[in-house]
DNA sequence: AAACCAATGCAATGGAAGTGCAATTATTAT
DNA sequence: ATAATAATTGCACTTCCATTGCATTGGTTT
């Protein structure tokens, strides 16, 4: 099993001390999170810093965008064999219209999905709303 | 075939000259627009009588919301038998990502999409990014 | 230790969405 | 027709999130 440093140098991420906590974070928390959802669970570091850090994370392609159409983008650990950094990461993403929570069904992957001649599609963004599984039980 | 104003009277809409010059905007435009698109049609109205406006057509059904992805909401007329205020308007969106811009592809439906166990889906986002036929030619 | 480069913090900016209220215009009642 | 009423429009202001410039700090390399 690779630890933290291991992860991130092996993307060519310098380890600190802060993005080793946010990716700890990250993995430990099982739902997308936003900007000020990070914030709230460091407050004594600046917005900035948090922001560049997920930045970073997201180039170098251990932590994918969710636009869920809340209007506030979302942020996921990618896991294996996630490739969103080749634009083909292609599973679902859920948002509970009653927790408001939104999660990566990770082996849930988007069908096919057909476009008219002369367009090309090169990837899908598909955000299914309802309701979660923590809230319909 | 309906004019205008008795599409506006039959939805509940009172007529003005602001609300048919908007309607015959996005009438003749193929693709979304934004509010800024509005606006710089109409630079002498107000952003907010606009933004009202759309807002007011969005309400009454006869435009629906489109969430591309890009961060800026855009709008576009209902086509005969589109079902958005029901939340079952389940045509596709297309993005394209040279031109930048967005269009309804009306007569293709979103198809269903399979959720776990425990997921309760209300309603499906799908946009389709890539070349649109025009800068594919 | 000096030089260097990357990471962090602070402050400010920009863009889009939304709201309160006053002024205007249209509709209805007298 | 005039007055009363209601809806629409315009202006100013606000909020929220995303993003950037620049100075400062901290770690690495020579
Ligand atoms: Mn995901
Ligand atoms: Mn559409
Ligand atoms: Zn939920
Ligand atoms: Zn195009």
């Amino acid at each position: 099993m690779e630890t933290i440093e291991q992860v991130l140098e092996s993307r060519g991420i310098r380890v600190t001390a802060m993005r080793m906590l946010i990716y700890k974070f990250l993995a430990e928390k099982e739902v997308a999170v936003t900007l000020s959802d990070i914030e709230n669970a460091f407050v004594k570091a600046d917005r900035t810093t948090l922001y560049r850090t997920i930045k970073t994370f997201e180039e170098k392609a251990i932590v994918h965008q969710i636009d869920d159409g809340t209007g506030i983008t979302k942020y996921a650990l990618c896991e294996q064999g996630c490739n969103c950094d080749i634009k083909t990461d292609l599973h679902l993403h859920f948002h509970c219209n009653n927790c408001n929570e939104t999660i990566c069904l990770t082996d849930h992957k988007i069908p096919q999905i057909k476009v008219p001649d002369g367009f090309v599609s090169e990837n899908v963004n598909l955000v299914v709303k309802g309701i979660c599984d923590k809230c319909s039980g």
